[in-house]
Parts: C-alpha cells; sequence; structure tokens
DNA sequence: CTGCATGCATAAAGAGGATTCATGCATGAA
DNA sequence: TTCATGCATGAATCCTCTTTATGCATGCAG
C-alpha cells in the first residue's frame, strides 16, 4: 500500500489551492503546475473521498457542499503546518549552540562573544563546553571549536589559530632571580606542572632537547586555568597558550620571556556540518570569527 | 519547481510517525514503508529545514530541540486533516441527494421513501425534482431518476419501470354512460388533455389508429398529477401511468377500464455515475429499489 | 451568428522522486 | 565475544506525477 494512497496529502494541497481560487488554472499557477496537474490531483482526491468535491460548470468550477465543508478545514490544517515549519527556522536561527573546549571558551569566546550578539542581537548563544570531540549527528551543537588537524570528515574546519604555548610566569617572580635572560634562567624557578608533556616539547624547540624535569606523567586536561592563575599568583613557571594570556601580559600580571613558540602540531579550529555552511547563524557567526581572529582561515 | 520540495507534506507526514514512536523503523511500519524510506524523508526534511530534527542515539532516535517543538504542530495538523477527511466522508455518506421528475417523486418515491429512511436512519434524504436530465458533473446529486433508454455513457442504470399508460377516469363518470366497455366508449366522455401525444399511441394499440381527438399539441411536462386530480374530481377521461394511481384505483377514485397498455419506448430507471456504484448510501438506495419494486433490473 | 478565447478533461509519454534491496556500521546485551 | 537491534548509504527500480498535445463546451465580440 503506497503512502500516498492511504491518505492523498499533495491532492489535498492541490485541493486547497484551487478551492481558494476556484479555479484550477490559477491554483497551477499558484503552486507551479499545469492545470492539467491540478486537474489530475482533483480526480485523485474526489476518488479517495468517494465524492465530487467541484462541479464543473461552463466557464468556472464551485465547489459542491462537500467541497466546502472541506476547504476551510484544510485551508487552516496547511496554515498549521506552514507556521510551524516557519517557526521552526525562526528559532532554530534564533540560536546559536557552541560547543567548545573550556579554555577556549573562557580565554577567547568569554571575552570576544560580547560583540557578536551585540552585532546579532535576535540570535541567542548557548555556550557548552566539552573536552570530548562532539559527533554532531549525536549531540545537539550548531558549530564546535575543536583541536585537531583540521580534517574530520564531512564537516568544515576552519583554522583558528595555532596551539602553541611558551612559558609564563609573574614579572615579580622573574625580578627576583634578576630577570629571566636564557631559557635555562627558567630552570632556577618552580615549575609549576613539571609533568606537562609541553614542557619537553618546548626546551627542545628552545635548544634545550634533554631537559628533563623529573616530572610524572599527568594529563592538563582543561587545568590551563589553574596553572595560569597559579603563575599570575607568582608560584611559579607555567607554559602557557600566549594568545590567551594577552590581557594579563597586557596588565602586569604574566610576562612572557621569549618569543619562542612551539607546538604540537594540533591546532584550534571552528567546525560545522558542511550541509549546514549556509544558516544564516552560523554564517554569521564565522563572519564574527573572520572579523575578530586575524588568523582566521577559510 | 517542484511542488514536493516547496512544501515536504510527504517528509513531514513521516516525520509525525517517526517522532511519535521515536523510531524510524516502526513508523515505516505504521506507513508500510520500509526503515530506509522513513530515513530517506527525514533526511530531505532536515535539509529542507536547515537543522537537524533528531539525534541518532546508538539504538533510538530522540528528538532536538526543533524537532521537539516542530513534532507536537505536525501531529495537530494532520489530525486536523484526517478527521476533516473523516467528518467529509461521514456526512457525504449520511446524505442522499437524489433528482428526480416531479411526477415519479411525488407518485413513487414520497409514498416509498419513508420505509428507506427506516432502514437507513444514518441517511438523509433530499429530493431534487427537475424534468431535465441533470449532467452529474454539473450538478450536485447521488442518484437520479430518468425516463429514456437506459443508455447513458458513463452512468450506471437500473430499469425501474415501463412508462406505460391507459385511460383513467373516476367511477361514477364511467357509471354515467353505463360504464366502459369499448375503447370507444371513451370518445363519449370528455377527454382531459386532447393534446396529450399519448393517446393516439394508445388509441392505435387499442386497435384504433385512426382517432382524432383534434387537440392541439400540447406538452404534458410534470402536468400528469394535474390530469389525474381532474379524472379524480370526475372532469373527464385521463391518460395516466397505472403504477402511479394503483393507490387512487384501490380507494375506488379511479378506475382503469382497459388492460391494454401503451409505451413510447421511453422508461424510468435509476441512474448514478458508473464511479459510484460502490459507495455505501447509493448502494443503499439500490438494495432498497430492488427489495421495494419488483420490475427493478440490474 | 460565426469565430475566438477561456477553462477543464483526457490520453499518451516522459521525468524524476520515492522506495526497496543489499549492505555496512555502531552499540548494547547475553 | 558474538549476536541482535537500529540507522545510514549506494545502486537499481518502480511508479507517481507532470507535461504535451489535444478536444470539448461555453461565453463573448464583431
Amino acid at each position: 500500500m503506497k503512502m500516498s494512497k492511504q491518505f492523498p496529502l499533495n491532492a489535498l494541497r492541490v485541493f486547497e489551492s484551487a478551492a481558494r481560487y476556484r479555479s484550477f488554472t490559477k491554483a497551477g499557477d499558484e503552486l507551479g503546475l499545469t492545470q492539467t496537474a491540478v486537474s489530475y490531483q482533483i480526480k485523485l482526491l474526489e476518488e479517495n473521498v468517494g465524492e465530487p468535491l467541484f462541479l464543473r460548470r461552463p466557464r468556472q468550477v464551485s465547489l459542491t457542499e462537500a467541497g466546502e465543508r472541506l476547504a476551510p478545514r484544510v485551508t487552516e490544517a496547511f496554515e498549521m503546518l506552514r507556521d510551524a515549519l516557519g517557526n521552526l527556522r525562526e528559532a532554530s536561527e534564533g540560536t546559536l549552540l557552541i560547543h567548545s573546549t573550556a579554555t577556549f571558551a573562557s580565554r577567547w569566546l568569554a571575552r570576544h562573544i560580547g560583540s557578536f550578539q551585540l552585532e546579532n542581537p535576535t540570535i541567542a548563544v548557548r555556550l557548552e563546553t566539552s573536552e570530548t570531540l562532539i559527533d554532531f549527528s549525536k549531540t545537539e551543537a550548531d558549530v564546535a571549536i575543536r583541536t585537531g588537524k583540521g580534517e574530520w570528515p564531512g564537516l568544515k574546519a576552519h583554522f583558528l589559530m595555532k596551539s602553541h604555548f611558551t612559558p609564563m610566569l609573574s614579572p615579580e617572580l622573574a625580578a627576583s632571580i634578576g630577570g629571566i635572560n636564557t631559557p635555562a634562567d627558567l630552570l632556577k624557578l618552580r615549575i609549576i606542572d613539571p609533568g606537562d608533556p609541553w614542557w619537553p616539547m618546548w626546551f627542545s624547540a628552545a635548544g634545550m632537547p634533554d631537559v628533563d624535569l623529573g616530572g610524572r606523567p599527568s594529563s592538563r586536561m582543561g587545568a590551563q586555568a589553574i596553572e595560569a592563575a597559579a603563575a599570575i599568583a607568582g608560584h611559579g613557571v607555567a607554559i602557557l597558550k600566549p594568545e590567551f594570556y594577552a590581557d594579563d601580559v597586557a596588565l602586569g600580571r604574566l610576562i612572557q620571556p621569549f618569543d619562542i613558540l612551539s607546538d604540537e602540531g594540533s591546532h584550534y579550529w571552528l567546525v560545522y556540518p558542511e550541509s549546514r555552511r549556509n544558516s544564516p547563524k552560523i554564517r554569521a557567526f564565522r563572519e564574527f570569527i573572520r572579523k575578530t581572529l586575524p588568523t582566521f582561515g577559510d
């Protein structure tokens, strides 16, 4: 049994239009169909209902009593569907659900998202933080911020920034040993998380491949903010993403003694399903980041 | 631009079902489709809306926020359509619109329709009389009573009765000339409508082909009842369809002096559009007449 | 009254979408 | 682990819907 037979939806749509115009030809124009197609659909519906809906008068059709009874309800039902879809589109364009890592959210998004909202007052932003790589087909989200290589099948990825890192510390702490002049000076100070895998990478980049901090391997998942707070408090040297702490540097709470940056080949990306690249809210967010972040890539 | 694209009705129907079951497979069962078809339609709708409606979880799907918002309205709209169609069928099966000639209506239907209504209390009868041969595509009617040869393209016709005629008069009038013994006796009395074309036909059948009533040609359209009333009042002899006046004969108000019947080859038929022969109300009416009228034919 | 325009019906042909079939994949349960 | 469940995907097919080309009846204009 064919779906269209148990409930002739297309025929009903055509009927609705024809009933409004009292004309098959005009209904055809409205729906982008020929008069023939309309005639066919009406006949289908009449057969389904078991009763004529239109009287074929010389130069116009008119509704039978049955048609007269049916028409307004069909119209109402279609209007309901139409604006259910309309509202859906509207509402769905009204909320942008962002999944981000905690670090990026607190250190970058939190600071800039305000201007996005000013520019797009009709879009409400909802922010979820998670370290796991979300799957758009299993999790509700419009866009996500991820670290990685920038290649995920089915997803569009825009480069945001390199995820590089460098040691940072409070100016007071640096002054306590007469300033930091060479990477080796850092070893005179307390290292906040000696187990952080970024340390050996950075020292390597700084020409000291053999530095062994003797730390036990420890995951830093999302703990960057804690390291940073400790560094600001003068408790030692932390290894941080400088972009995230530019304002602390500006305020004199942190200094970045070396320009030497290191990275692990994994960077920040803005991603979303390829298929939704034209969604207005996604487009708006993309443009906002493009303007705000100089390193933004296509 | 395809009709189905501007407003994905079929996809909406599938969505409605899938949303109710939270399962593509079950929705497919309900709609008589495969899970594949459901999956396809949902994807279509999601593309149309520009946003996922379902979250594909391991062993079940669930609605996204957007889907959650859409589902109830779609359900409501479809219910509205469903019962609009339902009521229509109900209501349309609840009224039988009969087009009949005035004569048949008043002389036969009026007397028997009561028992049809007793047997079919849910069907309201509406009776229109007209002498013109209605066109079912231009006039609202379920069935019609017509005289003719019984062959109309596209229409099913059941023979009802011969449209024969014979002279009738009041018993008093007959007695006034000592009774009617031969057709020629009729000529001693006043002929109510001497211009009626039935007269020469009947006299011809009675073996008197040359009788000339000298009447001017006059149409009797629907006037049989008037002739009959005049005959009952004793004003003269009328030429009538005896079946229609059987009760007046029974009551002693009229007599039919001869068994000789004549006809013009045109008889009474019950007709309706071939395509509607299975409509319950039409079927009911047909069966009613079959039972009531011994001469009823297939 | 004749000829033209309008509006719907019908038949045949064609396009294109909807559906199915055969798989694959991921997950939860035994 | 292995099996069962539920959805996704790709290819092939089916068939609905649409169009094209007519015809018919009617109303209107000249």
